[in-house]
DNA sequence: ACAAAAGTGTTTGTGTTACACCCATGT
DNA sequence: ACATGGGTGTAACACAAACACTTTTGT
């Protein structure tokens, strides 16, 4: 990149993709979304949704597009960050391929059936998905694992659970997001001490709501926060 | 990257670059290589190390070349780390450039006179670069930001910091480390506590060493931990 | 009345901070 | 003797875990 002379054709041409590795909860799993493959290579296997970036188009602005495409939701449904980059020579077998992967938390994303792409497409169980890594094509087991966890990673320091959640959500639902993603029991009572007392992560509407059986839990609704202090720490080891 | 048809001609085309954070103690401070660019775009600029990945190498395999050709140093002198990738259309404005960007951190790395490309290769204060970001060629000040502030998140949560160390180091040389990176004074006796109470963060080597003066200091080794825990925290906030 | 979930209070233990103090060397 | 940095001890405090207990709804 630094003192080279400028020649379009004297450098080797890669295609860059944007893979995306979609969250969402259904009935308090967390689930990915996939696609089922048609055509070699991998044909029959699971994919990552995913596509090639425009030769003018932001590699983020792929990443929404295909969302969109593919997912059929739109920024405003979504957090998007980016994961990590893969490309391996044989990543993919018929050309080379680099792949800038993405982070989609959403919440309630709808049944992929909506998007006209995505007639294949199905959401699973993640942890179910990454017990038989070998049923993914590519390396997309790699980077749903990695997926995996940066987002248990960031629940513990950053206000992202909130992603997972509807625009008013009680402490009881944002719970069973924790549990979800990390895959653990918390005790409901010490969980609500901390999250009500991180600053920015909550706002009570002042509302409650009765939909979980019970006492009526207030409703809140997601701080400005981006970092949590103190973080919500998933185990003292 | 799904349910497409195999022609190589049909997709876009980007040329890939390798781009390198590599950070190194020099006098306490914490130093960037940096690169005084001779020809246009941005001639007279500092850029970082970097170059362009080759046909049929792995993304990561071009970090360690161009760390090679235009650091001098080898895959055993540094830690290197995947930062993120950029790829926005017009950040290189004579061609399509995506850049997979690359920390590195190593101990004692040497003047970057040695290696063959690296003439105008030069070390740098890095809060002294990021003071005056317009100095810098491309989008290479972020770049520089999310690299040291990647490098400053990791030294709290994994033994990273040991990277900056020589083969055996005392207490208070990695101290020292902490205090460049964070830019910050820590108190020696409680950090003392924290570093060496860290499962498997450090291994005494049984040796002593004066060469810090004082009282002779016990020499350590890095442990086999990626993570930390207890975390070494920057600050209650 | 009872189940269920929300929310508060309390105890106990662990980790952090701030700082007093002693240790072992070089000059 | 003194300066310098290494290292231990300790009290105050913040936070986390475990769990008893009260609150407010639906059935």
């Amino acid at each position: 990149m630094v003192a080279m002379t400028y020649d379009p054709n004297a450098y080797p041409r890669f295609a860059v993709t944007a893979d995306l590795v979609v969250f969402t909860l259904r009935d308090g799993e967390l689930c990915v979304l996939l696609i089922r493959r048609g055509v070699e290579p991998y044909a029959g296997k699971l994919a990552l949704p995913g596509g090639f970036t425009g030769p003018d188009e932001d590699i983020e602005a792929a990443a929404y597009r295909e969302l969109q495409e593919e997912v059929g939701v739109g920024p405003e449904d979504v957090v998007l960050e980016q994961l990590r980059s893969y490309g391996t020579p044989q990543r993919d077998p018929r050309m080379r391929v680099v792949t800038v992967a993405w982070l989609a938390l959403g919440a309630n994303l709808p049944e992929p059936t909506a998007g006209s792409d995505a007639a294949k497409a199905l959401w699973m169980p993640a942890s179910k998905v990454l017990r038989r890594p070998k049923q993914l094509a590519f390396d997309h087991a790699q980077i749903l694992r990695d997926g995996l966890d940066r987002a248990r990673a960031k629940l513990e320091y950053s206000t992202l659970a909130t992603a997972f959640c509807p625009e008013e959500f009680t402490v009881g639902e944002l719970r069973e997001v924790y549990e979800a993603v990390w895959g653990l029991q918390l005790d409901p009572r010490n969980f609500h001490r901390k999250v009500t007392g991180a600053e920015g992560f909550l706002i009570a509407t002042g509302e409650r709501t009765t939909r979980g059986g019970g006492r009526p839990a207030m409703l809140y609704r997601a701080g400005k926060a981006d970092d949590l202090y103190p973080p919500i720490l998933r185990a003292t080891q």
